[in-house]
RNA sequence: GCCGGCGUGGUGGAAUUGGCAGACACGUAGGACUUAAAAUCCUAUGGUCAUUGCGACCGUACCGGUUCGACCCCGGUCGCCGGCACCA
C-alpha cells in the first residue's frame, strides 16, 4: 500500500484477483442458510447510467453484509436480451441484432466490472441465447398443455401505410412514428396466457405472502388486478330477441336506469345499426374510436360523446323503455361491454345524461337534507335508504344490493358475478428479436408444439430488416422449410410470431440457480435450495406488469411441481430514479452523467459511497459533483488515517484495555457502529445513515489519535473494525487496508464483528429539562436515575429555579432517561 | 378525475416512530500551514434581536385540534412528484 490514495491500480488489482480466484462464486451447501440477492437484470442498452450504478450498489451492500453476516450468498447478473431496440438498429444501420446486441453486453460487462459488484459471473445468463431459448419454448409448450397458453383475436396497433404492427411506444399522439399515418386498430389472431385464472391466488397472496413488499407496490397491485363484486343483468332489446347483458355493482340502482351503453366496438352494434337513420352517423363514429388509443379514449377529460341508434331495451324491473346509446367511455375490454345508464348515482352517467338530455331518476335518498334528489347538480354518491323502487322502497342501500341481485336470480334476469380489471396476457409480437413461439399449425392437427427434441426453433438468419410489411421472420426463404406436423408428419407452417420479452424476465431468476443445466430449465433441488429470492432489488416503474408476470410464472411452474415456491420474491426493494438539477437525466437535457466517467475519475469506492450516502434507496437521488468530491475526501481520510497509524504503530496485539474516559468514548464508538451499520443495513436500506455513522467513527478516531494517551491496541482493534464495516460500501480501498494491516485472507471473507452489550452502557446521560414542554436546561445525570431522582436534580437546577420564580409547579412529567418537563402556571 | 407518496437550513438529508429539530455531509466565510497554490487541519454556519457578556424569542408548506409535550397523531387547505385502463 502506497502513501498516496491510487483508486485505479487498487480497484485493477483487486478486480483481478477477484475474478482469478472466483471468489463470488457459490455453490449449494445444506450446512449453511442461503440467501438470495438479486437486482432486475439490465436492457443491454451498450451503455451503463447512474439508475444502474445505484441499483447494483445497493444490490452489492446487501449481498456483501449478508455474506459477513455468515449467509451463503446467491448473487447472480445476466442480460434481458431481447427487444425492439436491436431490430431499429437492424432496420436503421443494417447491424444484425444478435451481433448488435452481443456486443452491448460486452461493452457492458466491461463496464460492470470496474465497479467491483460481488457477482457469481459463474452464472451469467442472456435470454437470447440458444439454451435460454431451449428452455423459454420448453416452458411456453407445458404451459399450453395446461391449458393457460390459447389463440385469440386481438386488437393491435396498425400502421396502413408501413403495413406492420406498431408498439405502444412507436404510436405517437395517434400516428405512426416514423411515417406519421394516422394509425387504426386491427384484428389480429395471437396467443394469450390465461392470467385471469389466477387473480384470485394473486390478489389474495398479496395479502398472505408478500409482507416483505412495500405497502404502495402492493396497493398498486390490487388495483390493478380490480376485483369487483357485482351483477349480470339483463335487458332485452326491442323488436329484436337478442338479449344485452351488463355488468353493475349497483344492483340497487336498477329503478334509475334512463339509457343504456354500447362500446362502440359491441358485437350487437353492426345488426343494431344496420339500415337505421344513424347507420352513417354511428359508422363514422365507430371508425374515429377505432382511430384512437385506448389512452388516448381515456385522457379525453370529461366531455362525453355519442351516438344514439334509434333503437331501445326494455328494463324488466319496471317495465320501461330505455333508449340504447354507442359511446367510448364505455370499454369492450371490462365487463360485458356495456353499460346500464343511473345517471343519479354515477357521475360518469350523469355526464352523458346532461349531454344528451336525459331523464335523472334518483334511485337513494340523500340524508343530507340540502341535496335535493330531484335537482342533482352532480351524481349522488353516498349512503341512504332505496326510493322510487318498488318493493325494495326503505330499505338500506346494502341491503337492496343483495335483495336485488336476488330477485334477478330468481327471475332469471341477472346473476351474481365477481369480475377483474386484469384482462388476460397477449404475448405474441410480430417481431424478429425474441424468442420463437415453437408451435406449428396443421391443417387437420390444428396447433401443435415442436417436438422436444427439435427445440430450440432458432432465429432464421437469412431475413431483411425494413420496418415495413409483416414480421422480418416471414421473410427468410428457410423458416417455413420442410416443417411437418410433429403429430401425423403433413406438411406445415411454423408460427412467425416471437414472445413478448417479459416472458423471459418471467423466470430468470429461477434459471439462475441452475444456469447451465442442458437437461432441464433447473434442476428442481437446486431451484429449491436457492429460493424464493430473499430481496429482489429494482424500479417502480415495474411495479405490475413484470412484478405480477413474474409471480404468475412461479405460480404456474410451482402447479406443474417443477418448484416448491409459489411467490418468487420474499422482500421487494424499489429505488428511486436519479436526477439531477432537480430533472430526470437525459440526452435532450443535457444534464447525463456517466458512471464510467466518475468511475475514471474518483474510482467505484467513491461513486458507490456517494450514491448510497446522498440518499435513502427508496427515494429520487439528486446527483451533484460537488457531493462526489466529498466521499472522495472521505475514502481519502480514512485510507490516510489506516496508512499513518501502520507506519507509525506497525501491526500487532489488538488486546486492549480501558484505561480513561478517552479509551472508553472510542470503546463506545467502535460498538455503536458495530451495531448501528448492520441493522441500518440489513432490512432497513438506510445505507446513508449507516455511512454517516462510520464517518462519525472516523473523525472520532482522528480526534483521539491527536490526543495525550493513545491506547495502541485500542486503535488498532479501532482501525480493523472500521475496515470491516466498510468493506460492503468501498469494497476495493478495503482489501488493500485489510491487507496491509496483515489482515489473513479477503475481507470479503470476514465475519461481521461482534459487539460488546457492555460497551454500549454510559455512566452518565444528559437529561433534558423542560418547562411546560420548552427546552430550559440538560444536566448530566447518573444513567440509573429514577424519577423521583431526576426531578429533585432538576427542580434543584439554578437555571430552572430562576425560571420558576414567581410561578407554581402544577406537575412534574419525567421519562427514566430521556426528560423531565414541569408543567408551571 | 381516481389512487399512492412527499413537503424540515443556501443544498442532500438526520431525528431511536410522541420526548434536545437540523446528526452526517455539501456549500459558504474566516483562520493555520505554504514563497504561492493544491491537499490537509482548525473555527463559525436555521432566522431575528441582543451582542460587553449572559442570552431571549421565532422556526419542520399553511390553518386548526388532541397532548404535560407534535416534524411525528387527527381534521381541513395549498403545492409538488409518481401511477392509471373514464373500471360501471
Amino acid at each position: 500500500m502506497e502513501r498516496k490514495y491510487d483508486h485505479q491500480k487498487i480497484e485493477q488489482k483487486w478486480q483481478k484477483v477477484w475474478e482469478d480466484n472466483h471468489s463470488f462464486h457459490v455453490t449449494e451447501d445444506p450446512n449453511k442458510e442461503k440467501y438470495y440477492t438479486l437486482v432486475m437484470y439490465p436492457y443491454p442498452s451498450g451503455k451503463l447510467h447512474m439508475g444502474h450504478l445505484r441499483n447494483y450498489a445497493i444490490g452489492d451492500v446487501v449481498a456483501r453484509s449478508k455474506k459477513m453476516a455468515g449467509y451463503n450468498v446467491l448473487h447472480p447478473m445476466g442480460y434481458d436480451a431481447f427487444g425492439l431496440p436491436a431490430e431499429n438498429a437492424a432496420i436503421e444501420h443494417g447491424v444484425e441484432p444478435g451481433k448488435w446486441t452481443h456486443e452491448n453486453m460486452d461493452e457492458m460487462d466491461r463496464q460492470l466490472k470496474t465497479m467491483g459488484i460481488s457477482y457469481d459471473w459463474d452464472r451469467k445468463l442472456a435470454s437470447c441465447n440458444e439454451d435460454y431459448m431451449k428452455w423459454m419454448q420448453w416452458i411456453f409448450i407445458q404451459f399450453f398443455k395446461k391449458g393457460v397458453a390459447y389463440k385469440k383475436d386481438t386488437d393491435v396497433n396498425w400502421c396502413p401505410s408501413c403495413n406492420t404492427v406498431l408498439a405502444n411506444e412507436q404510436v405517437w399522439g395517434g400516428t405512426c412514428e416514423r411515417c406519421k399515418s394516422v394509425v387504426e386498430k386491427k384484428k389480429l389472431s395471437q396467443w394469450n396466457f390465461k392470467i385471469t385464472d389466477y387473480a384470485e391466488r394473486l390478489l389474495e397472496n398479496i395479502d398472505t405472502k408478500l409482507g416483505g413488499w412495500p405497502d404502495n407496490v402492493r396497493t398498486m397491485q390490487r388495483n390493478w388486478i380490480g376485483k369487483s363484486k357485482g351483477a349480470n343483468i339483463t335487458f332485452p332489446i326491442e323488436d329484436s330477441d337478442k338479449i344485452i347483458e351488463v355488468f353493475t355493482t349497483r344492483a340497487d340502482t336498477t329503478y334509475g336506469v334512463t339509457f343504456m351503453v354500447l362500446s362502440p366496438e359491441h358485437p350487437f352494434v353492426e345488426e343494431l345499426i344496420k339500415g337505421k337513420p344513424c347507420e352513417e352517423e354511428a359508422r363514422a363514429y365507430i371508425k374515429e374510436c377505432s382511430m384512437k388509443s385506448e389512452i388516448e379514449r381515456t385522457a379525453e377529460g370529461r366531455e362525453k360523446t355519442g351516438v344514439f341508434i334509434d333503437t331501445y331495451c326494455i328494463n324488466r324491473l319496471n317495465d320501461k323503455k330505455v333508449p340504447i346509446y354507442i359511446s367510448d367511455y364505455v370499454l369492450m375490454g371490462y365487463g360485458t361491454g356495456a353499460v346500464m345508464g343511473v345517471p343519479a348515482h354515477d357521475q360518469r352517467d350523469f355526464d352523458f345524461a346532461t349531454k344528451f338530455g336525459l331523464d335523472i331518476i334518483p334511485t337513494i335518498q340523500p340524508e343530507d337534507p340540502e341535496v335535493d334528489p330531484n335537482n342533482l347538480k352532480e351524481a349522488f354518491l353516498a349512503e341512504g335508504k332505496v326510493i322510487n323502487s318498488g318493493e325494495f322502497n326503505g330499505m338500506d342501500w346494502h341491503d337492496a344490493i343483495a335483495a336485488v341481485e336476488k330477485m334477478l336470480e330468481e327471475k332469471g334476469w341477472g346473476h351474481h358475478t365477481i369480475t377483474y380489471r386484469m384482462r388476460d396476457w397477449i404475448i405474441s409480437r410480430q417481431r424478429y428479436w425474441g424468442c420463437p413461439i415453437p408451435m406449428i399449425w396443421c391443417d387437420d392437427c390444428g396447433w401443435v408444439p415442436e417436438k422436444e427434441e427439435n427445440l430450440p426453433v432458432k432465429l432464421p438468419t437469412d431475413v431483411e430488416f425494413t420496418g415495413k410489411g409483416e414480421s422480418p421472420i416471414t421473410t427468410s426463404p428457410t423458416f417455413q422449410q420442410g416443417v411437418t406436423c410433429p403429430c401425423c408428419g403433413k406438411p406445415a407452417r411454423r408460427e412467425v410470431d416471437t414472445m413478448d420479452t417479459f416472458l423471459d424476465s418471467s423466470w430468470y431468476f429461477l434459471r439462475y440457480t441452475d444456469a447451465h443445466n442442458m437437461e432441464e430449465p433447473f434442476n428442481k433441488e437446486k431451484a429449491n435450495y436457492w429460493m424464493d429470492v430473499d430481496q429482489y432489488i429494482g424500479g417502480i416503474e415495474h411495479a405490475t406488469m413484470h412484478l405480477l408476470y413474474a409471480r404468475f410464472f412461479q405460480m404456474v411452474l410451482h402447479d406443474l411441481g417443477l418448484t416448491d415456491y409459489e411467490e418468487p420474491f420474499r422482500n421487494l426493494l424499489t429505488q428511486g430514479m436519479v436526477i439531477k438539477d432537480g430533472r430526470k437525466m437525459s440526452k435532450s437535457i443535457g444534464n447525463v452523467v456517466s458512471p464510467e466517467e466518475i468511475i475514471n475519475k474518483y474510482g467505484a469506492d467513491t461513486a458507490r459511497l456517494f450514491i448510497l450516502f446522498a440518499a435513502p434507496p427508496d427515494r429520487e437521488l439528486d446527483w451533484t459533483d460537488a457531493g462526489v468530491e466529498g466521499s472522495y475526501r472521505f475514502v481519502n481520510r480514512v485510507y490516510r488515517f489506516v496508512y499513518d497509524f501502520h507506519e507509525e504503530f506497525g501491526a500487532g496485539s489488538k488486546e486492549f484495555t480501558v484505561e480513561n474516559d478517552d479509551d472508553k468514548e472510542l470503546v463506545y464508538m467502535v460498538n455503536r457502529a458495530i451495531k448501528k451499520v448492520a441493522d441500518d443495513v440489513s432490512g432497513k436500506f438506510a445505507f446513508n445513515t449507516a455511512i454517516s455513522t462510520i464517518m462519525e467513527l472516523v473523525n472520532t478516531m482522528y480526534k483521539y489519535k491527536k490526543g495525550d494517551n493513545v491506547n495502541v491496541p485500542l486503535l488498532r482493534y479501532a482501525v480493523e473494525t472500521l475496515i470491516l464495516i466498510l468493506s460492503p460500501f468501498t469494497p476495493h480501498v478495503c482489501e488493500e487496508m485489510w491487507q496491509y494491516i496483515g489482515g489473513e485472507g479477503l475481507v470479503f471473507d470476514q465475519s461481521w464483528p461482534e459487539y460488546d452489550e457492555d460497551a454500549l452502557v454510559m455512566d452518565t446521560v444528559e437529561i433534558v429539562v423542560q418547562i411546560n414542554g420548552k427546552l430550559k436546561d440538560k444536566i448530566n445525570m447518573q444513567a440509573g436515575a429514577d424519577a423521583g431522582e431526576m426531578e429533585k436534580i432538576a427542580l434543584e437546577s439554578d437555571k430552572i429555579k430562576e425560571q420558576l420564580e414567581g410561578k407554581q409547579v402544577v406537575k412534574v412529567i419525567t421519562v427514566p432517561g430521556k426528560i423531565v418537563n414541569i408543567v408551571a402556571k
